[in-house]
DNA sequence: TTGTATGCGTTATCAA
DNA sequence: TTGATAACGCATACAA
């Protein structure tokens, strides 16, 4: 039996494994990390050891150490949002293969959560840090900045970035989807919207701007509320949006939940999709293609998105910081039934 | 200009605060850690000293000395699936005001995966450990009973509790929803079942016991698939199923993800829910009650279970565990259209 | 209630 | 290529 150190559970350590394999610990900590700086032969002979000892690194005392934890620090506003859990998915999944363990921190929308989160993840010095979205309080801001390791925003791209971006334009999606709807006919288009945040908004500019440039925008046509999304709260919005404009003939929806709320609805009062009412959602959730009617709607490459932010992430760890340090990974306009309709 | 040490990125340590306090630095530990147990003239100063400074603690090094990290490991076979979704985010939002961080693992429903991240998760020596379900494999749960912290498997309950347990009945759940279709008149009543985990194998025989002591039961109306679970899914598995078995005229479904694939289909084909076909789920999504018609599930607390299981870790390492190790939380079958329909 | 000495397990530094 | 030594920042044990 090996002598237990006092506080220690009497798990194997470094110079435990060291005195096995006849080296010095600092070798076996090379032979771990580098093991091309290693001469073969102790090579085989700590690697012997250490499967003997059953040694597992501890990532503290290595953090403490080296000053740098192998921590990536993830921020996203929501846990439950499919959109964001497919991004941190992406996350994971790329990050399950290497020592890099992942942070995970829900802000639940808030800036100031945002900044209390940061600075808990900034105290481990992790080795990258990704945030969601470009629009971070001054504070915010300052500790990405200050934070000494690779930063990437996700979800969007947007000028002055604080050092690397991933993600497409929100803008860009809501006027893709807003812009097919017109071209195949429809007129009074409303526009739905829940949360409202940042990249809500800009999905409602994209709107926008395709209904002006169709000299179609009316302000009575958007229903918005800060209300958190869901299939629920769509339905409630387009009842709202109709009773406000009866002439409606289309919606185009902030996201896919209240779009499915939509199609309910639609379903339950005997409205036709796509003849009376067209709908398109945004997200492209799974479902949208089996629903029925199948559910037009903005495609987004979230889990791409997470896989991306890690590689630029672990390039500019490694040394090789992308040649392209923002990413915009677009979107696709998933035409299908509910606004598939003769033009009129 | 305070002199940077040779390594630190020159962030402000305990002894700065020490010195600038005036006190021993484990005086300082103490004020943060206990301070009740400071007198309150010196805490005023450390306090000072701490915010002047800006200092935050290094977890590393505390994790380092104290031989425990302030970290909670959490294993989840899905981070997109909206029950884990929910769960986790029941055990963030329960742990957002303390000093735990959560560590969060993606066994992908495999036990092996489960097996390496559980080595990855104990060698930062963790406050506590929350694992899915009942059956690891035989080598994670030595893990978990040499794990030296306390440790809740959640999601089900069961006899042999490593530790803790927080969970339901998926066999009850599944005979309910079961026993409520045959109560309202269904007769040849299918299984649709995807993934197949463990869980999914219990609602399955709570459908099968049912089914038998109703003396309903055919194995030709179960129709399973490892396929992980999808509303497209659903729609195939039903068409299955209906192929088989013409004179189906109700299904149980594994999960709501499938019960929605099956709903649409039903539109889409012009079949009637529930006259022709009734429609039980399991979860019961936000959704099922907006879809038209509304969908009867089971109801699961998973929110609730990752709440509670955060209470009971909690409990457990400030020394008190609790009365109960092991809770069952209970589901509440929500009967809604999809199975509303006279006796025949 | 407060402080001193020491150790936690690892890696950076520098020399051999 | 390898190793001795000294941190890393904090908490434990024990004494005052």
């Amino acid at each position: 039996m090996r002598p237990r150190s006092r506080r220690g559970g009497g798990r194997p350590t470094i110079s435990d494994v060291a005195r096995l394999a006849g080296v010095g610990a600092i070798t076996v900590s090379r032979a771990l990390r580098q093991p091309e700086r290693v001469s073969e032969s102790l090579r085989t002979q700590i690697e012997r050891a250490v499967s003997e000892l059953g040694y597992v690194p501890d990532p503290n005392a290595r953090a403490l150490a080296s000053a740098r934890a192998e921590v990536f620090g993830v921020l996203v506003p929501s846990l439950t949002n499919n959109v964001f859990a497919e991004v941190v998915r992406g996350i994971y999944d790329s990050l399950s293969d290497g020592p890099f363990r992942v942070q995970l921190g829900n802000t639940h929308y808030s800036g100031l959560e945002e900044e209390r989160l940061l600075q808990v993840f900034l105290s481990q010095r992790p080795a990258a840090l990704i945030v969601s979205g470009i629009d971070q309080t001054p504070t915010a801001r300052r500790f990405l900045e200050e934070a000494d390791c690779p930063v990437v925003q996700i979800m969007e791209t947007g000028p002055d970035p604080i050092d690397m971006m991933v993600g497409f334009s929100h803008f860009d999606g809501g006027h893709a989807a807003t812009a097919h709807m017109i071209e195949v006919g429809y007129r009074r288009i409303g526009f739905l919207g829940a949360r409202m945040d940042p990249r809500s908004q800009r999905r409602l500019a994209g709107y926008r701007a395709a209904m002006e440039a169709a000299e179609l925008y009316d302000p009575r046509l958007v229903t918005t509320t800060p209300v958190p999304s869901s299939v629920s709260l769509g339905r409630d919005l387009f009842r709202h949006a109709l009773a406000k404009v009866p002439t409606l003939d289309g919606v185009f929806c902030n996201n896919d939940d209240l779009s499915l709320g939509v199609l309910f609805e639609c379903h339950r009062a005997s409205i036709e999709v796509p003849q009376t009412i067209g709908i398109s959602g945004f997200n492209d959730l799974d479902m949208m293609q089996v629903a029925f009617p199948s559910v037009t709607s903005v495609r987004t490459p979230r889990y791409e998105i997470g896989r991306q932010a890690v590689a630029m992430a672990k390039a500019a760890i490694s040394g090789t910081r992308p040649e392209l340090l923002t990413v915009d990974l677009g979107y696709e306009l998933k035409v299908r039934e509910s606004t598939t309709r003769p033009k009129s």
